[in-house]
DNA sequence: CAAACGATGACAGTTACTGTCATCAGTATA
DNA sequence: TATACTGATGACAGTAACTGTCATCGTTTG
């Protein structure tokens, strides 16, 4: 027999989620946390940096799907194609129905210290790409400048993905903000 | 005779860029900040929210800058146009030597919490453009998306400007970014 | 001149986070 | 089979960021 229940990590998540959404993130100690998950303060930090992370573990896979398409885009593609793209590989990494997304970001949207991991995660996602579009061949500050292009694009996506309205697949609602990035700047 | 010494705030500020720059930030405690300063903890507390905000008192002047630009700049500029003027307003609420901002942005380059709240403030400007874009009759996306555009701009020139080879003025650095942001978009 | 004010100090309390050592079921090794 | 090793966890003490609260006492105001 196992000495412990499986997946204390992922016990430690959902006890997070549950008690940031009831009483909110400040509201919460860890402590409540880990005993909630049949664990201790201990071992809760031991799975995730700090009590903000544990919102925020999945962002490693975003970066990869995002690196990896960017690697395999085909080179003929201008930067900012390329990003668009790179997105819609990020999209496909969520789950098909805004609802597990929707939970998170109300609970993110409720907390300023949330947010603030909230924005370096992206900011990291778009150092990630200008680096990959470097390796494409692509100069500064061009590659900075679409990776963050591309970042705001899919926080604007976003948004309307998980509001109340929507209908539409996260991957074309990602098209459309692109076109609308392309309208901006073209000083329309 | 004065109760006590005055300008406990800006001895404070003084205080931590000292030991942030000699020490690192999470070395030191706001503890040391105040008896350099000769106040007490909790005085700290006092005047900054927390030991990263002595770093970003500064901010709220340069957004007071980006919105007033943004308000008084000719209703006939296209949106991203806008912003590029609003960005030069907040250039010139820096000093025109970039010897301080290079002092200030080693400190924040140098510890992952600090970039977290640079990240935060320049999000808060992204945000305060957008509404200001909004008032002009900018529509969303449209306004999101410009704001952030500018905000990218603003760092990438902000990066170049404060590079140890950089001869130009920011307000020039700005401009040239802007112009390359365009090219980008355009697929070239 | 008395009362209200406002910046500071003193001090106790909470909690996020870290370091360190012990525990012990499972696994590899001799 | 006995022994050593490993790896996830617990136990526990410690640091430091931050908060709440009351006292202090020059200064300002009526």
């Amino acid at each position: 027999m196992a000495r412990w229940e499986p997946n204390a990590r992922g016990r430690l998540a959902q006890a997070a989620m549950d008690l940031y959404s009831q009483r909110g993130f400040e509201q919460t100690t860890v402590a409540e946390i880990a005993q909630r998950a049949g664990l201790t303060e201990r071992t809760f930090f031991r799975h995730f940096a700090d009590k903000r992370e544990v919102l925020f573990a999945g962002a490693d896979a975003l970066q990869q799907a995002l690196v990896g398409a960017l690697e395999d885009a085909p080179r003929s593609l201008a930067p900012i194609d390329a990003v668009g793209i790179a997105l819609e590989a990020v999209a496909a990494q969520l789950p098909e129905r805004p609802d597990f997304s929707r939970r998170r970001q109300a609970i993110i949207d409720a907390n300023p210290e949330l947010q603030e991991r909230e924005r370096i995660k992206l900011a990291s996602l778009a150092a990630a790409a200008a680096d990959a579009l470097r390796r494409r061949g692509v100069a500064d500050p061009t590659a900075v400048l679409a990776a963050e292009m591309g970042i705001a694009v899919f926080r604007v996506a976003f948004e309307r993905w998980i509001s109340a309205t929507n209908q539409q697949d996260l991957s074309r609602v990602i098209r459309d903000s692109l076109d609308e990035l392309k309208a901006v700047t073209a000083g329309k």
